[in-house]
DNA sequence: CTGTTAGCGCTTTCAA
DNA sequence: TTGAAAGCGCTAACAG
């Protein structure tokens, strides 16, 4: 119509439109200023059809643990089932928590002409920098999630603020307590970044607390989780509150439960399955931080749709999920 | 291409594919086996642009508490701003929280051949059950959200459920409070559904409380909200908690500032906006009970597309949404 | 710098 | 019951 309206052919008026030169400043003007009056909507079925463009995104993140990251995969898959009849594609990729494999892997993707972008979920922040920087600077576009890695090139991420979860973690023991005298936080062995700002911001709270007593971060072994928590019933004999600053909070609350301890202590812990939900519901955790997984396995995958197929610009750099509050009143809701 | 292999027109594909009749029973299985063979995927942006269906969609719902809505109608635009491509287009109109004026705006909508769908958060239950049949009956799509009328034929409903909304606050009253003695709810004197049950799910969960006191519902008025707050100091002089079930918190908080009450009683009630924020960050609200309107926005407009436009087949007919928990360590994720 | 043309995969009308 | 053909709005290769 802009073309009819302005007897110029549509290759002339779709140059213009899309800013692929070879048109003289005269008739660019123009065609802008027709397509804003007449306020033209160009038509994503036709363009996708004519174009015929296929894409293949690479997402690679942990497989630990397990109910977490199906959580995120039902996310995408949402996403996907709304997005994949227009020619987007992607491979689902899991490493072992470990700087070394994940590098490899990144690496090889990178490398590789088999994929158009890379999502990806580093188990650190700053080591990934310059391989993730190498992929951006030859125009391999990367995107982090769940764990960033800011100090790089990276052109979008979405997951939440760890620092501040640690914060809410020590608010939440704070609310289900009562003169509290002293709190346990457990961690693993083979802490992550993730866990380590946990437990940065759950101290930074707590800092003012001259008063309290802390034991702790106890470490636990991922491969013998029952024995190391069983390990711990001396440290927390008397404790008020416990913090599980990993992904063992089932396994906390099992061990805690056969315990002989003094007095119940409030337990609250981060993410939620089966066994979580169960040991709420049996007032032996008190409240889990979680944050909304489907959410952000759709919202990546959207952005990185509307990036990469739509040529959308990306304003923002990052969305910053919300961190929420699950108790016995409202756990139902968080488990599918 | 399965034509092609088939050695059959595309039109017989077409009409096989899609049970359009005028194809022999021999070719229709020989069509289906194939697709089936060959994973046939069909391309949705062809057949948008060749079938250029344009659809309108009614949007109605109260205006007030105006806050909710609006978050609710960012959560419709960000669902639009990818589907609108596609011919999905949409109209909102408001209405006063009135059953009589609804039903008047409903039925017009309804009769009118303006509209392919309508999406309705009626504010009572059961009064719009013959309306949404009689639209439902002649072909008319109608689906609910926010509030259900869960008697009627609507197609499906989008939002929360309102008796264990009140049931989370009595459980969060419980959770915040140490020792009480007496607590208060407050509604509005124009009472609608929703407040209704919220009571009620509220009194269920407090229903074997027979230590407890308890005030109320006490009434405000919406449109002398000052006034008929501060009427009610004698009445919360030495409570514990307070439960706002209707969509006043912020002011009842302003009102609680004022009063010169024997203890600080703890405040809950729901939804959230710039003032409810300022006062949780004040320790005026302690927490406040969200149902992520933007989500629910989303997703009912989403759904709706997918019906309409894709012709997808509605299997479940409603989708609860979660209640989430919002306290001063989470609260500004949830402003916007 | 501009225009002509073919074609993306599907739907629909019309004729056989 | 089947097929031929036109066309949805846009893109891209090519010619001018």
């Amino acid at each position: 119509m802009i073309a009819d309206q302005l007897g110029l052919s549509t290759s002339t008026v779709d140059r213009a439109l899309h800013n692929r030169g070879s048109v003289s400043p005269k008739t660019l003007k123009k065609v802008i200023e027709k397509a804003k009056e007449m306020n033209y909507q160009p038509n994503q079925s036709a363009s996708f059809l004519a174009k015929g463009k296929h894409i293949l995104v690479a997402f690679v993140f942990p497989e630990y643990p397990n109910y977490f990251w199906e959580e995120i995969e039902m996310g995408i898959n949402r996403a996907l089932k709304d997005i994949q009849h227009y020619g987007f594609n992607i491979e689902i990729i899991k490493t072992p928590d470990s700087v070394a494999e994940q590098m490899k892997i990144v690496e090889n993707i990178i490398e590789s002409d088999d994929y158009n972008g890379l999502v990806f979920a580093p188990i650190d922040s700053t080591p990934f920098t310059n391989l993730i920087d190498k992929g951006v600077d030859k125009g391999f576009p990367v995107y982090t999630f769940n764990n960033d890695s800011p100090s790089s090139k990276r052109l979008f991420f979405v997951g939440a603020d760890y620092l501040d979860s640690g914060r809410l973690a020590a608010e939440l023991l704070d609310i289900f307590t009562n003169n509290p005298q002293k709190f346990a936080v457990i961690t693993e062995e083979m802490s992550t970044f993730q866990m380590q700002q946990k437990i940065i911001g759950f101290r930074e709270y707590m800092a003012n607390r001259t008063t309290l007593d802390f034991v702790g971060p106890l470490k636990l072994n991922r491969y013998a989780f029952e024995k190391s928590i069983s390990n711990l019933e001396k440290d927390l004999k008397n404790v008020d509150g416990i913090y599980v600053a990993c992904g063992a909070l089932s396994e906390v609350a099992k061990g805690i439960k056969k315990m002989d301890l003094k007095k119940k202590p409030i337990l609250i812990g981060h993410d939620i399955n089966k066994e979580i939900y169960q040991n709420i519901r049996q007032d032996v955790i008190s409240a889990t931080i979680c944050q909304d997984p489907i959410y952000q396995g759709e919202l990546i995958t959207r952005i990185v749709f509307n990036h990469l197929m739509l040529e959308e610009k990306i304003n923002t750099e990052q969305n910053i999920v919300k961190l929420e509050i699950v108790t016995k009143g409202n756990a139902k809701y968080y488990i599918h």
